[in-house]
RNA sequence: UCCUCGAUAGCUCAAUGGUAGAGCACUCGGCUGUUAACCGAGUGGUUGUUGGUUCGAGCCCAACUCGGGGAGCCA
């Protein structure tokens, strides 16, 4: 492949002007006149378009006033510039190369489609302009993310997606087995028999990497883990997905107020990172999706994240003369409906809920000196909801174990995790950041299905 | 899983219980600088499925399927 690529013209174009460049790519879109015409070639570099401008002075005029969009195309010419007020230079074709034609039931239109109707069409939604820049910056903010790890010392881990231990106590399982259903071997009791089954036991996609991350984390101080995991929560909303990505730190020699710091850097540095290196993505979305998308990602970038505790919260809540449909009460968790007034209406920026009743969390959360609450922070941003759950870790191996048992959980599924506390434990701290979630808040896109590129959800494993 | 709204041409949408329409796409024709190009003509439908009410159902009723929004669960 010897030609050129549109991003390479656009950042420098005075390497390409008024010289013969050879581009491939596809019609995104086209308007012929009767001895000549436009097209917009898309090569998938760059969320801008190329204009190519061709006449009849081409052998394969005829044809090229038929092609159809989607059309695959290589084009030589001279870039030019152009006389138009929408772009700057175009490129004048001398030869134009037919790679692969398209079809007249091609689904994608010039025109403006539901996104209801595009996730339909999954295999083909990458070529239009919402899902090419969504999934651009998907990308990117997961480069963004190893990035930011890397620069600080974090050694990213790979927890296992398959796991034996049915105690990792996020949510319902999905069931990893090569039993055969039609005939399930049973033991004396009747019960199902798993020592028959491929592990010797029972086995399930991961909910969560974060008690392997902590095993990590005793040794290589600060860790992290960014890769699929999986609910097999019966959960019909715009923000949960069967398979999603999460990246979760876990640092040694920390207390939660360094877990929330490290956790407001990421998601800056994320957001920053994104702005400077596809900025042509984030006008699109700040203009044709969520028109107060930039304002309001740079209000988060320059301001400090608010931090209040789950008591004052419930304070803040029960003084405020919004009416609620669930009542707030000390004990009781947090509704999508108080956390909304708190982070769209109080704070109208994200803010860290911190310091909650140890009732309504994790076991291995840390009991804090009140011993009624644990030292835990969720952080929870205006229009996506909860973002990243985490928090301090409990080191003191007898809490740890009184917290096994209140939850009547066994010591002995855990004896491993209970090992890291006896051999030189540490306070340590960490969080899971819902990466889709982190790519909505980016985008503006307000369903986790349109930022995944083949969402499975209840009922839909389609592509 | 619960509540609620919806499903009409390939897409986006119209249509008092009385012959199913438009724009775009597509096909054909026109047009020498277009920008979701424009102008003219044409093709395109068992109105999500099944059953019911009615002389007559896209429209009313029931169940189901799928989708949107809200809730629960959470990231």
């Amino acid at each position: 492949m010897d030609g050129v690529l549109v991003k390479q013209i656009f950042q420098e174009p005075g390497l390409y002007l008024n010289k013969p460049i050879k581009v491939s790519g596809w019609v995104r879109t086209l308007r012929v006149s009767k001895s000549f015409g436009f097209i917009e070639l898309n090569d998938g570099s760059f969320f801008k378009k190329l204009q190519v401008v061709f006449d009849e002075t081409l052998s394969n005029f005829q044809q090229l006033t038929k092609i159809l969009i989607s059309t695959a195309l290589i084009v030589e010419g001279e870039l030019v510039e152009s006389p138009g007020a929408k772009q700057p230079w175009e490129l004048k074709a001398k030869r134009i190369e037919i790679e692969g034609l398209s079809a007249p039931d091609y689904p994608l239109q010039k025109k403006r489609h539901s996104l209801e109707y595009l996730r339909t069409i999954a295999h083909l939604r990458p070529r239009s302009n919402t899902f090419s820049a969504v999934f651009r910056i998907r990308s990117l903010a997961a480069y963004a993310i190893h990035r930011f790890f890397h620069e600080r010392n974090f050694v990213y881990v790979h927890t296992p997606i398959i796991t034996g231990s049915d105690c990792e106590g996020a949510g319902e399982m999905f069931r990893v087995s090569t039993l055969d259903l039609e005939k399930l071997p049973r033991d004396r009791e009747g019960k199902i028999d798993f020592s028959k089954d491929f592990f010797g036991k029972e086995a399930n996609l991961t909910v969560s990497g974060q008690l392997e991350a902590e095993t990590f984390c005793m040794a290589f101080r600060n860790v992290y883990t960014f890769g699929p995991t999986f609910r097999a929560e019966n959960s019909n909303t715009p923000r949960h997905a069967a398979e999603f990505w999460m990246v979760e730190p876990e640092i040694a020699f920390a207390d939660l107020q360094d877990d929330m710091v490290l956790a407001e850097e990421m998601l800056k540095y994320i957001l920053t990172y994104c702005l400077e290196n596809a900025p042509e993505e984030m006008e699109f979305f700040n203009q044709f999706i969520d028109q107060g998308l930039l304002k309001r990602l740079d209000n988060v970038i320059t301001s400090d994240f608010g931090q209040l505790t789950y008591t004052e919260a419930i304070e803040l809540l029960k003084k405020s003369d919004q009416s609620f449909t669930y009542p707030v009460e000390w004990g009781v968790d947090l509704q999508t409906e108080h956390e909304r007034y708190l982070t769209e209406q109080v704070f109208k920026k994200p803010i860290f809920v911190t310091d909650y009743p140890k009732d309504i969390k994790a076991f291995y959360m840390r009991l804090n000196d009140d011993n009624r609450t644990v030292a835990a922070m969720d952080l929870l941003v205006p229009g996506v909801g909860e973002i990243i759950g985490g928090s301090q870790r409990e080191e003191r191996i007898a809490l740890l174990e009184q917290r096994l048992d209140e939850m009547g959980l066994a010591h002995e599924d855990y004896w491993w995790y209970l090992d890291l506390r006896k051999y030189g434990g540490t306070k340590h701290a960490g969080f899971g950041l819902g990466f889709e979630r982190a790519i909505m808040y980016l985008t503006g896109i307000t369903n986790i299905r349109d930022v995944i590129p083949f969402p499975r959800t209840v009922n839909f494993a389609e592509f």
